[in-house]
DNA sequence: AAAATAAGTTTCAAATAGTGAAACCTGCAA
DNA sequence: TTGCAGGTTTCACTATTTGAAACTTATTTT
């Protein structure tokens, strides 16, 4: 959470934005200055600058702070751009459709799996609200099946920054156990959560690789214990498998289009 | 575009930001560097902070920029909180599903149009990557819905902001004459886009206000007029006024539940 | 109604962080 | 080898940021 104390004014800004959008509600003055390091003038001019911004906006009457407009317009760039959903899409749902049980795409961001996008059992509208959420790593199967191919030495630090926390008794809570249990599963190639993060939830998940072995993200097919079993699951691996690798591929192929320079770009 | 020269560092990053963005494609070094106001030193800089910052991701392979995951984060909440799309989801799937044709929410980010959600005739999925665009404000019908009801005072800096490019032959390409027009759609309530942004297409916007008159965004029902008429849209204001109405409403009573004060929250 | 307390805003000298011209790399092409 | 474009680093100079403290509202309490 805390991450970087080093980098500056902009890293505080940023600091004190994830502060107003982790509330997820708005929030007052008073509540951030407990929260944050910061002393009160220095919050409250990043603040104003965050809000002159448009990054936050400030309501009067409540007297209190949201995150801002301009969050949604970088973030429409951001999400076609940086993230896998837009070129899996049309996987997901066919994975979806042929499965027909929870399936979630993930990324990894720090240290932890943000769920870029998913497709739910019952309905399967995509829906935004329904991705962007963050998860812990080390108890969720596209988390481990990530950390699984993850370079070498980025692995210590990252397994630092897990908090190990048991959510459940199958909850692995050290980084030995975890470094036995990714062995493995780099070995075989995909991951299982058996109930390790919420009781009656079990799912596989296999990593979505390039060409050269980097990580790029994780599939995976979510079910309960009480409809399924992780042998079952087991059975869909070779298709989310090929999957994985489609999508893998079109990643990697998909070059932006050269640029036509002959025109300079202009703007409204 | 510019904005405030006058903020200081964190603006500058945040322009940075916007620039990267506004590419849509993983832009070098050398690109921004044409296109921003900052020496090399300067611009060399806020691009290692964004990027250590994970708002910007760099490309070692290709050098280049793009939009970082930390943003895909901020925006789910920027989404749920700050806009009118979650709220109003529902109905813009009722109205969608009544009336057949597109449906936009909008809201008013500076002076341009943010597309915030949105129902196709067709295909009514909703997909994030459809919402997040901007447009201007003087030539659709949910940026002149809004313009008809904001202050007094905020409106000639808004107008001086607009580009007023003639995208079709009828679209409206002057100050005055848009007042003129404004003054129009205030009074009758609701606005037409008579084929001023595209050829061919129409639509009409109502404003959705608060109690006391605040601009919260719009809404708005776009055909063409291959299929339908101005006429034939009119028909359909008093459906989007009655929800144009319910999702004002409902904005302003859903007030976020009292927070549970005797327990400090926690974070993993 | 006055006093007390809390919540939010502004000031200003000191300290820090940001600036950018210029020098310096580093591959790559001639 | 030389030249050169794209990219990175340096460093003295400057402007911004800092935060304790003083100051203004609001909100309670007595």
């Amino acid at each position: 959470m805390s991450a970087a104390t080093s980098d500056g004014t902009v890293a505080k800004a940023l600091e004190v934005l994830d502060l107003v959008a982790g509330h997820g509600r708005p929030v007052r003055f008073s509540d951030l200055l407990e929260q944050s390091p910061y002393p009160k003038a220095t919050l409250y001019r990043l603040l104003q600058t965050l809000v002159s911004q448009r990054m936050l906006a400030f309501d009067p009457d409540r007297a209190s702070y949201s995150p801002g407009i301009r969050l949604v317009r970088l973030a429409h760039v951001a999400w076609q751009q940086s993230s896998l959903a837009p070129i899996a899409r049309p996987y997901l749902d066919q994975l979806s459709a042929e499965v027909g049980e929870t399936v979630h795409l993930a990324q990894l961001d720090h240290a932890q799996v943000l769920y870029v996008d998913k497709r739910n059992a019952r309905d399967p509208v995509h829906m935004y609200s329904q991705a962007g959420k963050v998860g812990p790593a080390y108890c969720t199967g596209v988390g481990k099946a990530m950390l699984a191919h993850l370079p070498q030495e980025r692995l210590p630090e990252v397994l630092a920054q897990q908090s190990w926390h048991p959510f459940t008794p199958k909850t692995v809570t050290t980084p030995e156990a975890m470094r036995a249990e990714l062995e493995q599963i780099r070995a075989r190639g995909f991951a299982f959560d058996d109930e390790e993060h919420e009781p009656g939830i079990i799912c596989v998940a296999l990593p979505i690789l390039s060409s050269r072995g980097a990580v790029l993200g994780a599939l995976s097919v979510t079910s309960t214990t009480a409809r399924t079993s992780l042998a079952a699951l087991e059975e869909l691996v070779p298709r989310i498998q090929s999957i994985a690798q489609t999508i893998a591929q079109e990643t990697e192929t998909w070059r932006f289009p050269e640029e036509d320079k002959t025109q300079p770009r202009k703007r409204a």
